[in-house]
DNA sequence: TTTACATTTGCAACAGTGTTGCAGTAAAGG
DNA sequence: CCTTTACTGCAACACTGTTGCAAATGTAAA
């Protein structure tokens, strides 16, 4: 997979932020440097090649963000929370938060979505 | 709020249906009984009167479900996980499987969205 | 039963997200 | 520098969900 400038920026932004981003996010932070279509290209080719995973959000709407432990354990483990804070509408990344659960027999569990609403710390004071 | 035909229409649809419905296969399965707009509008009345939950799934679209213990116990808890089978399809409401979880100081939860995937009973002979 | 009126509905139109086909562009290796 | 093939932009599309407004209808009072 080749390495474009819009790779590149896609990947710099997503390292850079601290919260999970929409495509249309990323569009904007872009500033038009590539078109939309190449950005959901782009994104589905970083997810392929490890760099971060996807998640839906509790609106709908995918968001981004890179992998922490993946790269350096080349582990993919992503059954984490992701928590949506209703103020600010940031949504964030809580790798160390995993939930427990059983599911009744016969179920064949693949992989989990788990998206917690609410206040986050930024907006709890 | 009034019984309307659409209303009872799709009550009825919810009630006899063992999987969560979304809007778009309501509006289906009442064969142009009313209009799509008006299919949205009930389950936003239903849920406020308790009757229905919805949430998210896997793919961002709404799904609505029956209430199971709130009309009973008066008592709303929509903390259960649900299932979508990647080979059928189907979203199903697991109402016994709640995840457990601790989130790190200063977060504050107010709702949760746990939707697991993988294969369901029915499809896993 | 009729009337009155708030609620509900249909329609049209819209915004937003995500996808696809195809022709043109550019990265990478030789 | 040339060739190959991955990547990009554009246009067009499907789908989900929302809104404003005028017409229809449910409900309860007259
Ligand atoms: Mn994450
Ligand atoms: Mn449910
Ligand atoms: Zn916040
Ligand atoms: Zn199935």
């Amino acid at each position: 997979m080749r390495n474009t400038i819009a790779k590149t920026e896609i990947q710099k932004l997503l390292n850079h932020s601290d919260v999970a981003l929409s495509p249309s996010e990323i569009e904007t932070q872009l500033h038009g440097l590539c078109n939309r279509v190449t950005v959901y290209r782009v994104l589905e080719r970083l997810e392929k090649e490890g760099f971060v995973h996807k998640f839906t959000n509790v609106d709908g709407v995918l968001k981004y963000a890179v992998c922490q432990d993946c790269d350096t354990n080349h582990i993919h483990h992503h059954n984490h929370a992701h928590f949506n804070c209703t103020k600010c509408g940031d949504v964030t990344c809580l790798e160390t938060v995993e939930p427990k659960f059983e599911v009744p027999v016969n179920y064949e569990v693949a992989e989990i979505n788990f998206t917690l609403s609410g206040i986050c710390p930024k907006c709890a004071k």
